[in-house]
DNA sequence: GATGTTTATTTGTACTACAAATGTAATTAT
DNA sequence: ATAATTACATTTGTAGTACAAATAAACATC
């Protein structure tokens, strides 16, 4: 109907476009988390809209925490949540089989890259805690889920690095479901890990970190092989 | 004002909780893509609120690709796009600073893992394409962004992970930032690559995986040396 | 000067209205 | 009777109005 001056048309709803033009503004202008924006009203007379259209915009940017909005006080920038977007959508009910099988590999990919960060990291603290969790599981003759998560959650931790942690997180329930998944396949060879918990732990206390990349290759293997069986998706 | 049967008050809007119960009613009920849903008017009746809110909820899950909606077919869910909310705030100018270090880490960390998938999936096709860009560079003295982009990519590619190439892809613009940030604080130790494109690419044609991790290693070893002089980030 | 009260402003929610798109049904022509 | 055309009904997209809630600031009162 109007176009004014919010580009082409396209096929993108307004609030499309007023979404991309209020995140531009937000970027272009180097807002920081505090600063005030203009009102919904000012908005939408600005850009030739009704308010309706600018609150659906405005809407989209608060689920990212790009904004927050307090009565009164009106609108003020904020320190955006780099997950709050994926975490809605990372759940196995919802996304594609390519994108679940992606993320399984994904999650194998990070386990193997985290050595360096480990071994300039690490304290003596770390390795404690971490010693309590492996003689803790050196009885059980089987791991459970909780117990995986328990061991790698305290090496993603020791990382240093929050944001890695937090993405690894989010990665195990969809991990875990395409490894179920597997397993109903008969696809899985059905052998012990090769290189155990407690041998990480070995490694990382007195070995290098270029050892301790080759000991979490075969600790694990089996979701290396039982993957790579699978053959690469057609995407 | 009306809390019906939406829940607890809490701190959330209307919009929230309404954003919250559609999710889960989508998840909970198995809904797949084509799949088409109850219209707007319905979900305002049956919710007890607004047309306003439900669609400031549904405008949320259009933009994570949840559900797309056509003229008189209704809205119907959709295949979510994976990345489509957090490629929306992968940018240095509003990301936090601990984040930007946070991805720089996780750039390296990929990188480093992706031997395995390599040395499974790598094919003469592949081999001859990489090996035609590292001959275009072989002349050149210093590698520009691009020429980077291109050599890495083309391994990402040769991942046969989409999701991960994607993945990297994003990280790009807040790595190369944080480098440069880096640069100007005068952090980088001022080393050249101690391992070139042209020497991966050897280790990937005729080595190993465990060869290659630690070729890797050393490709990136001033990234490494970058980041690690900086400390642990105090999140 | 401290404290209570009013007022103005801005977001949050609700409601109505109508245009655009389009599948379905009805109607007309051959 | 079948095909083509027309009219209708449904649903999203956008606009506009109205008002409640919250609260910061201005004002009034003691």
């Amino acid at each position: 109907m109007k176009a004014s001056a919010l580009g082409p048309m396209e096929s993108l709803s307004m609030t499309d476009r007023v979404e991309n033009i209020l995140r531009e503004y937000l970027m272009d202008n180097g807002f920081k988390p505090g600063d005030s924006l203009p009102n919904e009203t000012e908005i939408a007379q600005k850009l030739n809209v009704s308010r309706n259209v600018v609150r659906e915009a405005l809407s989209r940017l608060r689920m990212l925490g790009l904004i927050e909005s307090r009565t009164r006080r009106g609108m003020i920038m904020a320190q955006p949540d780099l997950f709050a977007g994926i975490e809605k959508v990372m759940s196995p009910s919802i996304l594609s089989h390519d994108n679940q099988k992606d993320l399984f590999e994904l999650r194998l990919i990070l386990e193997m890259g985290i050595a360096e960060f480990l071994f300039a990291r690490k304290t003596d603290k770390d390795l404690e805690e971490l010693e309590a969790i492996v003689n803790k599981q050196k009885g059980l003759k089987s791991l459970s889920r909780e117990d995986e998560i328990e061991f790698h959650g305290k090496l993603y931790e020791m990382t240093g690095n929050d944001t890695f942690r937090r993405f690894q997180t989010l990665l195990f329930p969809v991990f875990d479901h395409v490894f179920k998944e597997y397993l109903e396949k008969g696809i899985h060879t059905d052998l012990p890990n090769p290189v155990s918990h407690a041998d990480l732990f070995d490694v990382l206390k007195n070995g290098t970190a270029a050892q301790f990349r080759n000991a979490m290759y075969g600790h694990l293997m089996p979701y290396f092989t039982t993957t790579l069986q699978n053959g690469v998706q057609t995407s």
